[in-house]
DNA sequence: CTATATACCTGGATTATCTAGGTATAGTAT
DNA sequence: ATACTATACCTAGATAATCCAGGTATATAG
């Protein structure tokens, strides 16, 4: 993320990260760029972030991984969601909106 | 915060501090009530992460500080959001809802 | 044959927050 | 009297997420 939007809520980057990918395989450098588009440009993942991420989730058993070669030749890492990753972006997601909620709630008893 | 609610969006705890003492002057224990009260339970703010944080606000300017006496007789120490704090309090909302809009579009790229 | 884009990776620094203490006073219960 | 609990503020050191700045290597464009 850019340094504006660092530490994002409750299990942020992998949040979205794990979002990305149940919508299919990705390789790391393509999430960088599919979060930067579905996003409208304002997350900016780094490569320091994501490549350490990738490697946990994938210790943790979120995500499996698997080299292939792309068609221009180059080797890339794919990865892909675990069942039990699917189960992990549910439980983010109902936590993100537990704190959105709440954030919301607190912003409007400012601004009444 | 709780652990699970760790690391807030940009800005995240000083943002809901702010917004709490826009609604008016408030001291360091009663905004850790406050914010578990407007949030419903959501945010847990610990002594550690505020205290240091009043400071820091204050020395940006950001908010004052004044000592007084409550009825109990105990010395609370009393702070008043400043222009400048409900500045950066507005900057930080917008920041806010851009990286809420953001991720609520990631997500639903995934659940369609 | 050099520059740029692609693609992956890591070590060390930075920063926010937490943990776990400390101090002190007021009120309540024993 | 005495201890316990709630209130109220504070800080040092640990932890964890992220960034920065580098490194390596291959394919493509000029």
């Amino acid at each position: 993320m850019k340094k504006t939007d660092r530490a994002a809520a409750p299990g942020g980057t992998a949040m979205l990260v794990l979002a990305l990918l149940s919508t299919g395989e990705m390789y790391g450098y393509q999430m960088i760029e599919e979060l930067e588009r579905r996003s409208e440009r304002v997350f900016q993942l780094q490569e320091g972030t994501l490549y350490p991420l990738l490697h946990s989730l994938e210790k943790d058993g979120l995500v499996t991984a698997r080299n292939a070669q792309a068609p221009s030749g180059r080797t890339r890492r794919y990865y892909r969601i675990t069942t039990a990753g699917q189960r992990a972006l549910e439980e983010k997601e109902r936590e993100w909106r537990v704190y959105a909620g709440a954030v919301h709630a607190v912003l409007a008893g400012c601004t009444p």
